[in-house]
DNA sequence: GAGTGGTCTAGACCACGCG
DNA sequence: GCGTGGTCTAGACCACTCA
């Protein structure tokens, strides 16, 4: 930081106004990393596109390169994107080779999902409607408030092993038909960047066991008696905002949902 | 250690002999990052203990405050330390007040997991056993060594709600029952802590829904046909060393079991 | 060889906890 | 007031990529 005029924020925003209880001390780099996530969130660089180098950001935002630095550091580490030595630093996509299916933890008993391939691909429909009380609530809406609903069917090997139901906000996915959630090559999250420009960033995921209905178990081809493991996601954008919400059942007999905890 | 004979490694290995085929460059930080590693390793300092402040590490390896900095960093991500400004660094434990029953994902469907408190613990058996060929191959023993199993049901608020069985290789569990199993409060990754020296730093689970046979189905309460989560953990110490083998049957009726993807 | 991220250093200062 | 971790800087050099 250093001798011309202050146009960037950080300068001014080092000593920030003492709020009345919660001093809230930010060091600089969060500042700069707000700031970084800004351009990202507006759409300044696009995802698979470089962001510019370190050096260029801190003559931009007036800070040493260091502190440029840990600011990006901390977006790699929420896989906002992605560095790379010698090229450059990537805003982060799911349209990526390595880390594809990156929200599916579901694994083949037998082999790996290399070699299993991406999955096949059925949808029963795609169709606007109205929010339930509980789909409003999960992505903050009002009952009601239009939104978008996707039924499928993945299998793997030609074995029908999830069945899925996928809400979406109407407002920010308007138009968007079964063609193409059939015809996109790659992750659906891909095709929501390239096509919506909406980049889910984080998800929750909630568990539990359960039991088909009828037209759930003859979707799946297995009978009512089959448990079922019942994945409830709620996927997030920027800011937090929850941006699609996503019921799967999985099949777990030539499966299952693996977990790291650290 | 400061101006002595330089007994520490890392001065001399600043020149890493170049391997054959691959260079395999190891950047300091990651050489005193194994250091510490080691000396946790081997309890220099024990969990819940505070470990040297960085400028002492610093001085003893004889780098820069900076790159001990660094290491410790790493270390703390991956929840093998604790840093506490002001205070110091600490060995993480699991008896912590925080960040207790880390590796416990089921969350009650009502209210918080604070509120519902610990679970109260009823064991069933704890007794020595035989490998059989997936609990030896698992914990890297040879089929019919010894192990320890112990079986147990978890209750919240007076209801089953968790089934398990525990595999522990006989050799690191030796003298381990059912009265310790029993009788510690807290979690039980803390008791092996303070009893046996072990200590678990991470963990995976495959996770599945099945149906309970009779005797399971008893033990928890709920008929055969109400559908569990499948839980198979396996639980690592220091150098992914496996050290517990653990399968659960988790009633979803009344808590889920949640992850949070990045 | 130029440009990018990655490492390392040395030193200054800040926020926090505690006696 | 001291010691600890946390931030920030400036500069040097290293490893990697690509033209």
């Amino acid at each position: 930081m250093s001798s011309l005029p202050p146009t960037a924020t950080p300068a001014a925003a080092r000593t920030p106004a003492p709020a009345a209880v919660a001093p809230a001390f930010s060091p600089l780099y969060q500042q700069i990393k707000g700031l970084i996530l800004r351009s990202l969130q507006e759409g300044e660089w696009k995802p698979g596109e470089s962001i510019p180098s370190e050096m260029d950001l801190a003559g931009r935002f007036r800070v040493s390169q260091g502190t440029v630095r840990k600011a990006i550091d901390e977006l790699a580490a929420e896989n906002l994107v992605i560095r790379r030595q010698g090229k450059g630093t990537f805003v982060a996509t799911h349209a990526e080779h390595q880390v594809q299916y990156r929200f599916l933890k579901l694994l083949p008993d037998q082999g790996d999902a290399r070699e299993e391939g991406p999955a096949q691909r059925t949808v029963l429909e795609c169709r606007r409607a109205r929010a339930s009380a509980d789909v409003a609530r999960a992505l903050a809406l009002r009952t009601g408030d239009t939104v978008i609903l996707a039924r499928r069917i993945l299998a793997f090997a030609g074995v029908p092993t999830i069945l899925e139901e996928l809400w979406l906000p109407g407002q920010a996915f308007k138009g968007l038909s079964a063609e193409q959630m059939a015809s996109y090559q790659g992750p659906t999250y891909a095709m929501f960047e390239l096509e919506f420009g909406v980049r889910m960033v984080r998800a929750d995921e909630k568990i539990r066991a359960v039991l088909p209905d009828a037209a759930q178990a003859q979707s799946l081809g297995v009978s009512e008696t089959t448990p079922l493991l019942s994945v409830e996601r709620l996927a997030y954008t920027y800011n937090d905002a929850p941006m699609e919400l996503r019921r799967g059942l999985y099949r777990t007999d030539t499966h299952y949902y693996f977990n790291a905890l650290n």
